[in-house]
RNA sequence: CGGGAUGUGGCGCAGCUUGGUUAGCGCGCAGCGUUCGGGACGCUGAGGCCCCGGGUUCGAAUCCCGGCAUCCCGACCA
């Protein structure tokens, strides 16, 4: 591509509205622009880098047996009443109505439609399994769009929906996915972990995510020094801190009074205490009755382990709300030994050997040296609190530490809860119906295009993986020497290398520093001083080393790296 | 949804407090000349519904009211 005919405009400055370098490099760089918030325009050089991430992404997904199929995006809202979803996903979705008057909302994932599909086909076990995938663009109404493609309205997703017999063979489809999910980010450059995770408004069971490790990233994930456990701070969990409760060395229990403070922080410092010696109880809903979660004053309650930690039953904590319903709940003073509470469920560093102080169930007052077992009995044990760094992995023992990511891909193991609520079942050996086993997978397509312009640019600009690149070789002309550089620039090109050829009539200085904003690979730079040698510079993007080239040895080194 | 900030040629900004010529500056863009290995310089030029609507006033980018848009922070943890 002739860099003087190429549909570019690079910006000197950075654009008001972009905080992150991604969005602020991809829209200098003339990569993107922004239409409205959260919506943006690929532009000849990022619809090139989007293209290639889907290659690699199809590449992978071919490979691991699944089929490529493109499905609408304007879908009938009646599909998405049958599995609940229109009122979950809610606000969420992009609605409208045709002018029938018949309800429409823009896709913003599949399950539903897929299913719907597969049940109207096949109805064997003898045609399964299947593993069919889309890419294509989806559609959220974010709460808050921010950070450019990073959370984006309009973004281009892969989705693969895959349907077994039976368990293990969702276990298969999990897995071969799982792999492929690995082959495509190691492909994209991308520094990643494979995380536990909490499924959410997809619904199903087990789940990881693909964490592309960023500072800006908007998930924290929780990773161990030495070995693989991973988790998103909603699914970690650590080992107990104290397996037994040792005897307090506390003294009598002594009722104090803390006006007008209900934070912590406020009561330790009130008490010349820390706030790790106070006791928080968090007062939450199980099966309607009051439950109290009880946890050291420096941490907070995971309300995921919490429901994990009282299986069968369904756990809520209180909102404001609550407690407007409740006057009777000394907000903010509550104690482990309320007496309304049903369920006492302490972290097990409850259990460490000294008195706590706690609220003293009655407002402006708490009470020092509250002691385990003495004035207080929990009903129930578990880990309950927000993994924080330093906490012992829960798989080795060693210290866990936390980074934050950018969510790229995300596979669940479904089960069947949309092949029930949309009839995809099939007949097995025997005669007899069964829903088809569902897993889904996604990855961002366009969301990993900012994460590697996250990981991989430096203050010049960007600098991409060579699998990523919209070109691979920036080919510069210095000067008078345009016979020379369009003879190469033809060289290039006809031995398969996509180039991107400044030719334009401008000097060199705006020539290098495009070439470092746009942030393709190699640069090769004809110039007067080193063509009178019979020679070209390359330059490495990333690296930034330089080494000669003879002018005839030029395609022959390029086909070699 | 709550809080904060911003909205002025394609981009980045000043002007607004204290209303008053023809609305400025840098980049970019066009023409001419000089220059030519890390975002050159000079001269000339084009390009603006000052976010939108209403109001105050002889007069509004500027003051008032109401919208809209964009960005940032937060959105239950006692």
């Amino acid at each position: 591509m002739r860099m003087s005919r190429l549909f570019l405009r690079t910006l000197r400055d950075d654009p008001s509205d972009a905080e992150v370098d991604s969005h602020r490099l991809l829209v200098r760089a003339g990569y993107i622009r922004k239409v409205a918030s959260g919506l943006y325009s690929w532009l000849p050089l990022g619809a090139r880098v989007l293209q290639r991430v889907s290659e690699i992404v199809r590449e992978e997904m071919d490979r691991a047996g699944a089929q490529e199929l493109l499905l609408p995006i304007v879908q009938p809202l009646e599909l998405w009443e049958r599995t609940g979803r229109d009122k979950s996903y809610g606000p969420l979705m992009f609605k409208f109505e045709d002018r029938k008057g018949t309800g429409f909302a823009l896709s913003p994932t599949a399950e539903e439609l897929v299913s719907a599909i597969v049940a109207g086909e096949y109805t064997s076990y003898r045609d399964l399994p299947v593993n069919l995938y889309q890419i294509n663009w989806k559609y959220r109404d974010e709460l808050r769009p921010r950070f450019g493609l990073l959370r984006a309205r309009e973004f281009l997703m892969k989705d693969a929906y895959s349907f077994d017999r039976d368990l293990a063979g969702l276990q298969a489809a999990y897995d071969a996915m799982f792999d492929a999910y690995g082959q495509v980010f190691t492909r994209c450059g991308l520094t990643f972990r494979a995380v536990k995770a909490q499924s959410g408004e997809i619904g199903g069971d087990t789940s990881q995510e693909f964490m592309a490790v960023a500072a800006v990233g908007e998930d924290a994930f929780v990773w161990c020094e030495s070995c693989d456990y991973a988790a998103n701070t909603e699914a970690a969990t650590r080992r107990p801190t104290h397996q037994s409760a040792a005897p307090a060395a506390a003294g009598p229990r002594t009722r104090v009074h803390t006006p007008d403070l209900p934070g912590v922080d406020g009561v330790a410092r009130h008490l010349g205490t820390s706030p790790d010696l106070v006791l928080k109880c968090i007062a939450f809903d199980v099966d309607g009755e009051l439950g109290l979660a009880v946890v050291p004053g420096d941490r907070e309650v995971n309300e995921f382990a919490l429901k994990g930690a009282l299986p069968g039953q369904t756990v809520r904590l209180y909102r404001d709300s609550d407690f407007t319903a409740h006057p009777d709940l000394p907000k903010g003073y509550i104690g482990p030994d309320f007496v309304g509470a049903k369920v006492v469920l302490c972290d097990s560093a409850v259990r460490a050997p000294h008195g706590w102080v706690t609220g003293a169930n009655e407002i402006d007052h708490h009470t020092t040296d509250t002691v385990l077992g003495r004035d207080f009995t929990p009903t129930a044990w578990g880990e309950i609190v927000v993994v924080a760094p330093g906490d012992q992995c829960p798989s080795c023992g060693a210290a866990l530490r936390i980074d934050r990511g950018i969510e790229v891909g995300h596979v669940f193991q479904l089960g069947t809860k949309y092949a029930e609520a949309l009839g995809a079942n099939y007949t097995d050996d025997a005669g007899e119906q069964h829903p088809m086993v569902m897993g889904c997978y996604g990855i961002g397509i366009s969301r990993i295009v900012a994460a590697v312009a996250e990981e991989h640019h430096d203050d010049n600009g960007l600098a991409w993986p060579a699998a990523l690149a919209p070109y691979d070789v920036h080919l510069l002309a210095l000067g008078d020497v345009g016979p020379a550089a369009d003879a190469l620039y033809s060289e290039l090109t006809a031995a398969g290398h996509a180039v991107l050829y400044d030719d334009r009539d401008a000097r060199p200085g705006v020539k290098f520093a495009d070439a470092d904003l746009l942030g393709i690979p190699v640069q090769l730079v004809v110039g007067t001083k080193g063509l009178a040698r019979g020679v070209v510079e390359r330059k490495m993007r990333v690296t930034g080393e330089r080494d000669e080239l003879q002018v005839d040895a030029v395609v022959p080194a390029l086909a070699r790296a």
